[in-house]
Parts: structure tokens; C-alpha cells; sequence
DNA sequence: GCTTGACCTTGACGCTGCGTCAACCCTCCA
DNA sequence: TGGAGGGTTGACGCAGCGTCAAGGTCAAGC
């Protein structure tokens, strides 16, 4: 007769093992001794095996106690079913490897190349960190939502660049924001410049953004963004309102302009 | 400002996870408004993405606060250390899959190929499946222990069943074990070829298992299992060391034969 | 003002497969 | 006879939430 440890040592498992098996009724309880340890015959390190052989294989616990008594064909299918699920477990492991490939390739932040390539732009462009990072922030956002359609709108936007209206507003906007005053002057330049940009799409019909439904897009929160990352924000949304226009990331028109 | 639900749903995570979040510290508690609600900043979406950026590629959320404010050597040795153990799991789940692949080949018991096939030989020659289910299980636990050698040994063991006397005694011991009646004679003459078997496996040295300790070999065990599966066994045992021969799975000279 | 349904709160258990104390008993050997 | 090295049960811990339970709150319709 084995003890518990000896039983252990056979099947290449750890005493605790031994008795969560027993606790939850996959091995069953040996007799007892006089003094209470348990006692088990050779059988037991079969059984003990058979278990492990199926644990090992990645059968849940629960399941080899039927998988021992099963037929054939449910033997079979059990099989199947436990395989289907280890196929899935490893796609999903593979799934977080690719994305963390991309964040080891330095894309720490997970955004799609071409929003980086952007970002490179504005930079490039003489945009100041802050406001760049508003910017990061923003797609940062956009792309957790839709991170497809991210990656057709970036093309526009980086074309969009080349018009010197749009550098010098976000000249403006960096020394704005890279200022501690309160230079309410450029901050009007700012909304006037806006404002006409605005303007210009408006009338070109260029504000597509494809199909998604505009309800959808968090065009509040990306404001609401901006406003906590500096309170001036706040003083630009409101100059935007007197031209006629609500909100910034999604500029809405509010009424005709009475020019 | 947005409540528990809102958040949640901007960054596509469910309010329970963002609550274990604050518990573990990950996400740091916002404010309450006047009836205890909390109220998330736009802020606290991008955070909670940044996390799920994270956690979706495998980081475990205990090591992601870490990771957020870490500069970019420390990030990166972060990042191959977790690619590291995410391969690692996907080449156990791998493992798995190989495993059930070969329960899946009608395979039950796992047991190599060469046992197989031996123990289907022991079958041809008119071995009864009691028989044939204790070397089976014998062979469970020896391929438990030492799976590779058991392989070697068993072109030798299909070679043995060439030997009309070895086929000689499988047949008595089936008929033996097939009857529910002790006839003792058999016993006896099973115990005589197995004697004479011995005597000549001792005398041509060839009692050979390779490197294994032999120590470390479970024959106690078989043994024991054998007397457990029947007590006839047991008879057997004691016939054999009248013959001076002690144990049966590895049979053990006791003294010089008399004669 | 009342109901209703949707949403918020904290607290706690459940899941998987054991590892790891804790506190105590049993056996064997020098 | 004392200490080392077994054994026993009981319970917490782990990862990442899901899922009640037992309420309090809010907004809307009657």
C-alpha cells in the first residue's frame, strides 16, 4: 500500500494535486489507516495517470471524469470540442502577440501608422508638443472606435496641410497654448481663421465622413478633451459660437452668416 | 461629464471591468457627484483605452501602470518579456493540441505506438482481454516514467512472442484468469515455464533494461497491481519463490537452483 | 405625486488548478 | 527521547472579471 506522496511520485504529480482531485471527486477517497492517512492501492496510480494524461492533453477537470467512462463517439466528441477550444485559446494568444509586435516596433501607443505619419507632420510643420499631443489624444479616441475608417480619413488630413491657412492656425494655436498668458488677440485670430476654413468646407461639401452615422462619433468628448487639457479652449468655443458655429472637432454650422 | 456607463461604453469595456480597474488601482477613483455617482473627465476614456491597449495585448493589469509611465528601454524589456511568455503559453497550448490530436487517432490511453502494436500481437495469439487490460496497464505506468525507453524495449518484447513457450504460458495464464475457478494446476505449470523462461533469460545475461536504475523501477508496483486485478496472482508469486525466483514483473534470482 | 425602468452603489461569491501557509498529529530512527 | 520528515484538515491567494444581492437615484410618463 502507497501513502499519498509515494502515490504522487508515481504519477509525476504533487501531493496537492492529489487532493484536489479527491476534493472534487475525480480520484476517488482510499480507505484510511489506523491513523487516518490514506492508503492506496496500484490501481490508484493507473487511475492517477489516466487523469493526468487527459490534464495534460488540456482537458478541464471537470470534464475527464466522463471522458473516462465515455464511448467512443462521445470520447470523440469531447475530444473535438476541447481541441476546438484550444484552437481558439491560441488564436487569441497569437492575437495579443501581433499586438504586441506593434508596440515593441516603438508604436507605443498602438495608433495606426498613418495617424503617426500625421502627427510626424504636424510636427513637422512647426506644431507645438502640447497641442500635438491634444492631437494624439483625439485619434487616440477616434481609433479605438474606428480604427478602419481612421486610417482612409488620414490620407485627407494630411493633404489638408498643405493649405497655409491651416499651418498658420496651428501656428497659432501652439503659441497660444505654449503661453501662460491669456493673449485673448491671437486667440481671436484663432476663431476667424476657423471660422473661414469652415466656411470653405461647408460649401464644398467636403465634411464626409463616409458612413459612419455621425451621431456615433464622440465629437463632444474630443471637445470636452481639449477644454480640460487647457480652460482657453473654452474661450475658442465660445468665439466660434458668435461666427456662427458650434463645437471644434466637428464644427456644426449654427445659422446663416449674416454677411 | 460622463458616468460609470458612458466611460465604459466610449472605450468598449464593461462598467464591472472599469470598477475592478479602481480597485486595483489601475484607473485612479474620480470624483463623486452628490449622490455618490462617479464622473468621469473625457481624460479618463483615453486612460482606460490605453490600458485595454495593453491588456488586449497580453500585459497582465498588474504590470500596465508600470508600463504607462516607463521610458522607452524599460517599456521595451517589459515588451519582450511578455512576447516571451505569451510564446511560451502558446507552445504549451501546442503541446496540448498534439496530445489531443493523438487521443483524438483513437488513442485513448495514450499509450506509444509499439505498445500498441504489442499488445494487438498479444491478442493474435489468443491473449484474453483481462489479460491484455493488466499488461496494459502495466505498460501505463511504465510509459508514465519512462516513455522514450519503453519504445526501445518493445521491438525486443514482439520478439519474444516468437518463443512457443512464452506463447505457451500467455495462454495458460488466460485461461487461468478467464475461469472463475482455481485450478491449481495450471498456476503450477504456468509457474514452471515462467521458471524455466527466467533461468534462461539469466543464464544469456540478456535480463538487460538499458541505463535505467533498476531501483528506480516501479516492479513492486506492477506487481501489486497484478494481485489486485486477480488474487490468483498472488499463488503465482508463491510458486515462484518455491522455484526460487522472487517477484514477476522483473523476476529475481533468490538462490542458486538446487539442482 | 407615483410608478416604472434604467442606472448607480458596495459587498461578496464563483471560476481554474492547484501553491502555500498554518496548526496539529503520526512514525521512524539515532 | 527528541527531532526530522511524513501525514491530516482548513483556508487564503492567484487573474480578471461575471454575476447575483440588496439596495439608492434619476428621468420620464401618468
Amino acid at each position: 500500500m502507497l501513502t499519498i506522496s509515494q502515490l504522487a511520485a508515481y504519477a509525476g504529480v504533487t501531493v496537492r494535486a492529489v487532493r484536489h482531485y479527491h476534493q472534487i471527486g475525480l480520484l476517488p477517497e482510499p480507505e484510511r489507516d489506523a491513523s487516518g492517512y490514506r492508503r492506496y492501492s496500484a490501481g490508484a496510480v493507473v487511475s492517477l495517470i489516466r487523469i493526468r494524461i487527459l490534464a495534460n492533453a488540456g482537458v478541464p477537470l471537470s470534464q475527464i471524469g466522463q471522458m473516462l467512462e465515455a464511448d467512443a463517439s462521445t470520447f470523440a466528441a469531447a475530444v473535438e470540442e476541447i481541441d476546438r477550444q484550444l484552437g481558439d485559446e491560441i488564436a487569441r494568444l497569437e492575437a495579443s502577440r501581433k499586438q504586441i509586435a506593434q508596440l515593441a516596433a516603438g508604436d507605443r501607443l498602438a495608433l495606426a501608422p498613418e495617424v503617426i505619419t500625421y502627427l510626424d507632420r504636424l510636427r513637422d510643420i512647426g506644431v507645438s508638443e502640447r497641442v500635438v499631443a491634444g492631437e494624439r489624444d483625439s485619434w487616440i479616441l477616434m481609433s479605438a472606435r474606428w480604427p478602419d475608417r481612421v486610417r482612409e480619413w488620414m490620407p485627407g488630413k494630411i493633404a489638408q496641410l498643405d493649405d497655409p491657412q491651416l499651418v498658420r492656425l496651428y501656428r497659432i494655436l501652439s503659441e497660444i497654448f505654449e503661453s501662460d498668458t491669456g493673449d485673448d488677440a491671437l486667440l481671436v485670430e484663432a476663431a476667424d481663421i476657423l471660422a473661414s476654413l469652415a466656411e470653405q468646407a461647408y460649401r464644398s461639401g467636403e465634411i464626409d465622413l463616409g458612413e459612419v452615422a455621425q451621431d456615433d462619433l464622440p465629437f463632444d468628448l474630443l471637445d470636452a478633451l481639449a477644454v480640460e487639457s487647457d480652460s482657453r479652449v473654452q474661450r475658442l468655443l465660445d468665439l466660434m459660437r458668435e461666427r456662427g458655429w458650434d463645437g471644434l472637432a466637428r464644427l456644426e454650422r449654427l445659422a446663416e452668416p449674416s454677411t
